[in-house]
DNA sequence: TGATTTATTTTACGCGCGTAAAATCAGTAT
DNA sequence: ATACTGATTTTACGCGCGTAAAATAAATCA
């Protein structure tokens, strides 16, 4: 507490009158230490106050307790929170996580896992950026690092994938708009950053033709990660140009709704499921702000927690020895019903 | 390229030709060597692909070029997006940023400052958690690492103090509000987690004696982070039991206010600021959101830009050597005029 | 009590790299 | 060609810690 400064193991080891490595072990486990010992090295933490340097520690570990995780985009919420939830779930089980975004650049990715190597992570869990990523990078990664792809799959890489059933998820929410009104539009942008953008636009193909409808597939313009801003420009062109060709509209995604939900309010288009609505918008995700939107959004949500779980769960499977073949999971949304559509 | 994994500086060494201690001069400035050394260590980084790990680097360097940021809620767009634009200035620097969120628990922050310990950054930008924040914890941290403090201070600890003008902010917003309609009600948090919202309540109390109005601010309950659910629950009881003495709210912070106009919106008032509207309702931060919000939130921005250049440019001088005296920086929000008010 | 087994601790070395001091080299003057 | 100077490279050691193997202490048994 008020003693000097320790600044290394062997300082704080001969403060304790205990060798350097079997000070070692306590920290590892101090369950592998005498009792007596454990004692007296506990006697000498309450009087000096000394941390290992993780960073020296896992420096000649045979394997370390460090986990990566990798998103896209920290500065979207739905990447901050599902981070936040599975760093929640490494520490919970005794790892130590480690956050890296890419901002949506390809270079910023390989980059942080390059940085990931040099942490010699026991596992990784990246959601890779998509489109843009390198998939040679990704893949070289893969295979020298235990590495558990999320959110957004790349092929068979990494010990397994676990993300959104993207085709459920478009196929029941136009199947509810179908039922409760017109057939939905599908709104999306035209270059979109993601593999999943993909899967939804057929999904909603196929889900129409189902319903013997003919699909309307609206593909904004735009790049880059600002997808409000692209709803919100691609919104405005699109109903100026009467491009809808029903009162429904089904965006891609949640952010690119907020963004239509705005330009609808911009135009004054009142936007709802109620009698007095001229449009109705609906979106994918289940996005931490879509609950605050005016009206609040109507959309299919992530199950957050079991995507997570389950990532978490089996990367920590793996690192611990209980290995099973490369396996992709794709995890149901649940319908959530707001008032915009 | 194709040649075999190097696990170390002593191989690649061995393999371009040149003892390990002159790479290692190159990795650490390719100018250091004589010239032609330096080509064959590039001729043999073409054809073995090696990097050195980085964490080994700063094990024994005498200043590290990391640095380490700290906010209190990654998911928190607005510090999602500070951090983005400080690790950004960071690596344009020359330095390697490393982000940790403290998810809004105070021991965790405790335990992100710990971990930068390990890392002997030479430096850290740090926004405290607030009243949450161990003080004791956090002085000590600065006095032993080269720390600033932005958004939120905490007495006069660490190299400088980066932030808004809180009071600047309020009077700037409520004056505007007077002049343009009825005087605001002050809309905030009984228990806020920060300690500008004192500062910006101070601040409306003077700015409407300033008028000669009488103060009106209504103080909801909650505990946490979920702002928005916070003004959504505080902003119904409020407007039910009809709390709010004039027509215009001025909440405490953008959060809060998006609550708000789901709360309005779901009591079916229409907010805005024209003829029609019921009432006004503006925030206070110019959070990323909202621009998106419907209406579209009148509020007082904070200069991103301006607030992360002077952090990061402040910790680069004093890591460099330009040391000055502690200081305070508060800058001026902008008035971003939209339809909420 | 002494021999043997077993649980702990120490010794000795390694991880991947930085860095001061010593050794070597290139370049210049004689 | 030789001695000398300054730039570059190499030698040698250290950073803070993990870990296998060796040494020691504790526990068990005859």
């Amino acid at each position: 507490m008020a003693g000097t400064k320790i600044q290394n193991m062997e300082e704080f080891a001969n403060l304790s009158g205990i060798s350097r490595p079997t000070v070692s072990k306590y920290f590892n486990d101090p369950d592998s230490v005498r009792a007596s010992t454990r004692v007296r090295i506990e006697a000498a933490l309450e009087r000096h106050e000394y941390r290992p340097n993780i960073y020296a520690m896992n420096q000649n570990r045979k394997l370390t307790k460090n986990i990566g995780i990798v998103v896209p985009l920290l500065s979207d919420p739905y990447f901050a929170e599902i981070a936040r939830n599975l760093e929640q779930r490494c520490i919970v089980a005794g790892y130590r996580p480690t956050l890296f975004s890419s901002h949506g650049d390809p270079a910023l990715e390989v980059q942080a896992l390059d940085t990931l190597r040099s942490l010699k992570p026991a596992g990784v869990l990246l959601a890779p950026l998509g489109r843009a990523s390198n998939p040679k990078a990704l893949k070289k990664f893969c295979a020298d690092v235990p590495t558990l792809i999320f959110d957004s799959s790349v092929d068979e890489i990494g010990l397994a994938f676990v993300g959104s059933d993207n085709f459920q998820f478009t196929a029941h929410i136009t199947d509810y708009l179908c039922r409760t009104g017109e057939p939905p539009c599908f709104f999306e942008m035209k270059t979109p950053a993601n593999p999943n953008a993909h899967r939804r636009r057929q999904s909603y193909i196929n889900a129409m033709e189902g319903f013997g409808y003919k699909p309307d597939v609206i593909s904004v313009e735009g790049e880059g990660w600002g997808f409000e801003e692209i709803g919100r420009l691609g919104g405005h062109e699109a109903l100026r140009n009467g491009c809808f060709s029903t009162n429904t509209i089904l965006c891609s995604n949640d952010r690119l709704a907020i963004g239509l939900l705005t330009a609808c309010y911009e135009q004054g288009m009142l936007v709802g499921r109620n009698a007095g609505s001229a449009i109705r918008v609906a979106g994918q995700d289940g996005h931490p702000h879509s609950r605050y939107t005016c009206p609040p959004l109507t959309t299919i949500s992530h199950d957050y927690d079991a995507v997570s779980q389950i990532a978490a769960e089996t990367l920590f499977a793996s690192i611990e020895g209980r290995i099973s073949p490369w396996k992709s999971t794709r995890l149901e949304g649940k319908l959530i019903l707001r008032d915009s559509a």
